[in-house]
RNA sequence: GGUUCGGUAGCUCAGCUGGAUAGAGCGUCAUCCUUCUAAGAUGAGGGCCAUUGGUUCGAAUCCAAUCCGAAUCACCA
């Protein structure tokens, strides 16, 4: 068993695209022929069907082996009767076949091909599943001690594209955010900022709010560190003097205040925060995060404690003789987790257990995906495992997407130790680039400063999400800020120069065509093969919550253009009928790579 | 120590429900702008798919063991 391999939702039935299936066709055929020539019931998902190996003929093979033994035939004979029988079969389809060491390759019927561009429009090249779910994608999670990271950046992108993702599918989703925005780490830009700051507000320094306050948590560690070292100097040992550090009593008498609702504390924590908030809003309209729903963790950290009692009474928990109530999970292969404190309160899991049920009464979702740090994944396997065994109607609906640590070359990100890649200076980053690069190649000459500022977000952010979306998000990846991220290649900007040359193209040839039926060349049928995939990968992209599956589709269909591109003029074509279906071929292309980059959070320009 | 996840070209990554000669991008070298946008295309070079054993007609892919790296196993969140 491969936990990454976990499937997150397995449709009844899955979008299907408005053209006949083929690969699908392909297996039942094989099933058919197989029972009609020798009696034999097979499986159609048991047949193996590849695309066809470019040094071949054909255009889709299907593997053989599998059945060599079990019908008792060889490769060759069982390749010939089976081949003229699926074409009998697939009349009008299928052409020809050749066999291979036992792969048999079929060729598909250059009007199927071609009724599939003929019939294929911008909208109808996705169609919307019949059984539609109710889907919650939380992410984000930010802390209000600090600015958003590089971290949060990918945390941001996934979220957003897998909500993206699922809607295509026609699935209703509900975006929301968890603002982590109490405890004793807040505490400490609190005081930090009552020692140092003389009462300056970001608008004296004319700062972003979060960056003010971040600024606030690094000066409470350097003061702590100072401290710490003053302490030992004087005789202390270690451990005691980082006990006794008096910056951090001050900072946990603060969150004893806060907790008792002082008046004084309460008021500096609105502040603090109001500062925060007004620089992440900043910051999530620049990347194109929002949020149907926010929560804060200062409203749902006492959560659960009624869910403790009713863990109690259904017997899932037990308590212990200081009072505290745990859950024994070395059943399932886990430890004993504790749910309550001694003194009453809420732990983290407790909290997590009470917002899952909140946000299922407030939204009545089919499913909650959190989109969180790998760094948890314990945490949500416990977080799901309880809900399952209190029974709660949410449980069965967690799915954790789980991602990677973004690494430096150097190692992990501390925020505390300043080598953090701040995602406010890396956006920026990108954009200037972007503007650079585009002011170098002098092509928008004729842009408004309106359209130009626009160009270079469009541009510099599609590097940014391309970049950090096109992995698996489960790996960690390691990000190099010596080398800057790439406009060349496997990325963003080479996507969307591909879609902003075939409009550049589009708007000459015009897009008022009428197709007739002409022989495809094979860059054309590679084309219209690739476009027909697009259903697919995006069903993949949904079921495994992977949106590198899309970004690499994009990318190999771009590519695919440009050859065409390379090889073949559009609007010189050889004929009237060559030229028509060309632009349709390419109306289809610039029409997938929108709709895909738009999975990923990412703008096409018309014009770049 | 337990659990989980990784190890594929110099670098960053695909491929992993077993299938034909293991693929991209970057970087290197060489070609192609008087012809639809060169942020492009074409080609060359680059590999003991961590190691060993097993299953199989067939293994980068599955199984086992080993080595290396990471995360986690808090009355922090």
């Amino acid at each position: 068993m491969n936990s990454s391999k976990v499937i997150f939702i397995n449709y009844f039935c899955i979008a299907q695209p408005f053209f006949m299936n083929l690969i699908t066709n392909l297996k039942q055929s094989t099933a058919n022929c197989i029972q009609q020539l020798y009696g034999v019931q097979i499986q159609p998902e048991q047949v193996l069907v590849n695309a066809t190996k470019p040094e071949f003929e054909g255009d889709y093979t299907i593997v053989l082996f599998a059945f060599v033994k079990q019908l008792g035939k060889s490769p060759d004979t069982l390749g010939n009767e089976l081949g003229a029988a699926m074409i009998a079969d697939m009349q009008g389809v299928l052409t020809n076949y050749n066999i291979v060491k036992g792969f048999l390759n079929f060729t598909i019927s250059n009007a199927f091909w071609f009724d599939f561009i003929k019939n294929a429009t911008p909208n109808n090249l996705l169609s919307t599943t019949s059984t539609p779910k109710k889907i919650m994608v939380e992410y984000s999670s930010p802390n209000t001690n600090k600015p958003l990271h590089l971290g949060h950046l990918r945390n941001n992108f996934l979220g957003w594209s897998i909500a993206e993702i699922l809607k295509l599918q026609g699935n209703e989703v509900v975006k929301t955010c968890i603002v982590n925005d109490r405890g004793i780490h807040i505490c400490k830009s609190m005081i930090a900022w009552q020692l140092f700051a003389n009462g300056a507000t970001p608008a004296d320094t004319n700062q972003k709010g979060d960056h003010f306050v971040g600024d606030y948590y690094v000066k409470y560690n350097d003061a702590y560190k100072a401290q710490v070292a003053e302490l030992v100097a004087g005789g202390m040992t270690q451990e005691q003097a980082e006990k006794e550090a008096p910056i951090q009593k001050g900072a946990q008498e603060m969150l004893l205040k806060w907790e008792q609702g002082d008046a004084a504390t309460m008021d500096l924590w609105k502040r603090m925060n109001s500062w925060v908030y007004e620089g992440f809003d900043t910051t999530y309209k620049k990347i194109g995060s929002d949020f149907v729903k926010t929560y804060y963790e200062s409203n749902t950290y006492l959560l659960g404690k009624e869910l403790v009692e009713q863990g109690l009474n259904k017997k899932v928990f037990y308590q212990k003789e200081d009072s505290s109530v745990w859950i024994d999970l070395t059943g399932d292969g886990l430890d004993e987790k504790i749910v309550r404190r001694k003194d009453g309160t809420s732990v983290y899991i407790t909290q997590d257990i009470g917002l899952a049920q909140v946000k299922q009464k407030e939204f009545n979702t089919d499913a909650s995906i959190y989109v969180v740090g790998d760094e948890q994944n314990y945490h949500f396997k416990v977080l799901k495992l309880i809900c399952q065994k209190l029974q709660l109607p949410a449980a069965d609906g967690i799915y954790h997407l789980s991602y990677g640590m973004v690494e430096l070359p150097t190692g992990k990100m501390k925020s505390r130790e300043g080598t953090v890649v701040d995602a406010d200076d890396l956006v920026e980053a990108m954009i200037q680039i972007s503007k650079e690069k585009t002011e170098s190649l002098g092509k928008v000459s004729e842009f408004k400063e309106a359209q130009l500022t626009a160009l270079y977000n469009t541009i510099g952010l599609g590097a940014l999400k391309f970049f950090l979306l096109r992995v698996d998000p489960k790996k960690k990846m390691i990000f190099n800020p010596e080398e800057s991220i790439d406009f060349h290649g496997f990325t963003g900007p080479f996507i969307q120069y591909t879609h902003a040359r075939i409009k550049s193209i589009l708007r000459k040839t015009g897009t008022d065509i009428s197709l007739t039926v002409s022989e495809l060349l094979p860059l054309e049928k590679g084309l219209a093969i690739e476009l027909s995939n697009f259903q697919a990968v995006i069903n993949e992209a949904a079921e495994t919550l992977d949106p590198s599956k899309v970004a690499i589709y994009t990318f190999n269909l771009a590519k695919l253009f440009n050859s065409f591109y390379n090889e073949l003029s559009i609007a010189n074509a050889e004929s009237e009928d060559k030229k028509n279906l060309r632009i349709q071929l390419g109306i289809l292309t610039a029409a997938t790579l929108q709709k895909g980059m738009r999975a990923l959070g990412i703008e096409v320009p018309e014009q770049m």
